[in-house]
DNA sequence: AATGAGCGTTGCGTATTTTGCAATCCCAAC
DNA sequence: GTTGGGATTGCAAAATACGCAACGCTCATT
């Protein structure tokens, strides 16, 4: 593994958050400042990074055309988009799509409620395997043993009061999440918000994806949101369809 | 410089274009397998890239995440926006928001004609510098210098009968551009468009972006292009004025 | 079922590359 | 003009990345 490479990958995700200068960067690493200037340099160079006249460093533009492009190169989000935005129009509420993506579960895409409420997940990010239906879905759907493999590392932080917090409870949970063919998410992972989610099969059945529905409390009870499921399920099938 | 980090710059733009195979890769780096397959594997411990079952390599969702906040961070892009939209309504053409960005001019935002003609630009892409609008408003803002040197070694690549291939004219043209205060394009880079285009200046006068109207002459002839003049010095002139 | 081709993957020694240090430079403020 | 903080460069030491060659794996072919 390239050392380099990792500690500018790092910088990037730094810059990420915000702009920095040379030594901030410097510091957050841990390396002398010398190293990360020779970094930022050559990310300059490709304008992966670029810097301002008072030599503060940000993300550069070649990152939105390669995102563009990245968007698009997600086959599970090319065929669901329409379908997602179809279930988000009927529905009125928050829609995620999710990939299992190198050992994590990471929103893919998102649409937002048309109450606008705001919702923590963000595209690009991983979301949490043990309180959030598209992360129950997902892990459900795992071999066995990558499955005890990751209910053995998880962390199990707790969210909400209703956050599960131990592999036991978790590993019954996705049993019956994957017996029944959803996952729900009562209020574990945001307090107050409730979601259902369904899986995303191609045709040889692997599981490539997962859909979910969020919505607050204050809209609807669990059991209304539940009158969605039929609604989700009916997209995800129509993904799965699209999907060949 | 740091080589490992070029090379691996040089991977994400590759894989921008496509799916790539291991020596797919290391043949278009020139360098062994062994060495694209550890610095792909440093990207795909921070998702940068994802590799398919079939050890496809693509970009990976991390790059989603940073884009959207690259996006936010340009200043210019985040100013300028609502103005954009207001011109791409009140014209219904093509709009561009272009910056000046280490030696090169870059599309930073793009609004489509409401007719949806296919244009070649691309956010996150080099525009020309000789031929388009926004290369030549910014360019002609560039201090003398710097403006020389890059007249100096640009290579004025022929796209239309109308393009200016050599410096002198170029730099007469620039001076123009200066003077009255914004840059045409008689369908100097693609046949059969042309542009108008203006820059955005900060307090201290110094410019910092160029908008653009791109327009095919199946719509507009050159000199109905040249009755939108107001509306994108209007425009321009609005952006800057936010741009404190 | 056996063979082989085409990839991806790993261990290892070498040498290139990267790193941190210290010195220097640049710019801005006093 | 001087001072100070940050960026930058040259250099030598050392860690790191490199390519090689051997190994493994999967799939297709006989």
């Amino acid at each position: 593994m390239s050392q380099s490479l990792g500690r500018a990958l790092q910088i990037l995700k730094s810059l990420g958050e915000g702009e920095r200068s040379l030594d901030q960067l410097a510091t957050e690493l841990g390396v002398h400042k010398t190293t990360v200037l020779r970094l930022l340099r050559t990310m300059e160079a490709e304008r992966f990074v670029r810097r301002d006249a008072q030599h503060r460093y940000r993300l550069g533009s070649q990152l939105f055309a390669l995102a563009d492009v990245a968007r698009e190169q997600h086959v599970v989000r090319q065929v669901a988009a329409p379908h997602l935005r179809e279930l988000n129009q009927k529905t009125g509420q928050t829609v995620h799509l999710a990939a299992w993506e190198n050992g994590e579960v990471i929103y893919v895409d998102k649409l937002d409620s048309v109450r606008s409420v705001r919702m923590y997940s963000q595209v690009g990010v991983p979301a949490a395997l043990h309180c959030t239906a598209v992360g129950k879905v997902l892990l459900a759907a795992q071999p066995k043993r990558q499955r005890e493999a990751v209910l053995a590392t998880l962390d199990y932080k707790v969210y909400t009061p209703n956050t599960i917090t131990d592999a036991d409870r978790l590993r019954d949970e996705l049993q019956v999440t994957k017996e029944r063919g959803w996952a729900q998410d009562k209020a574990e992972h945001e307090s107050f918000i409730n979601c259902i989610g369904a899986p995303l099969s191609d045709s040889t059945g692997r599981v490539v994806g997962a859909v979910s529905l969020s919505v607050p409390d204050v809209l609807l009870n669990y059991d209304q949101v539940l009158e969605l499921l039929p609604e989700l399920l009916a997209t995800a099938e129509a993904i799965s369809a699209d999907y060949n």
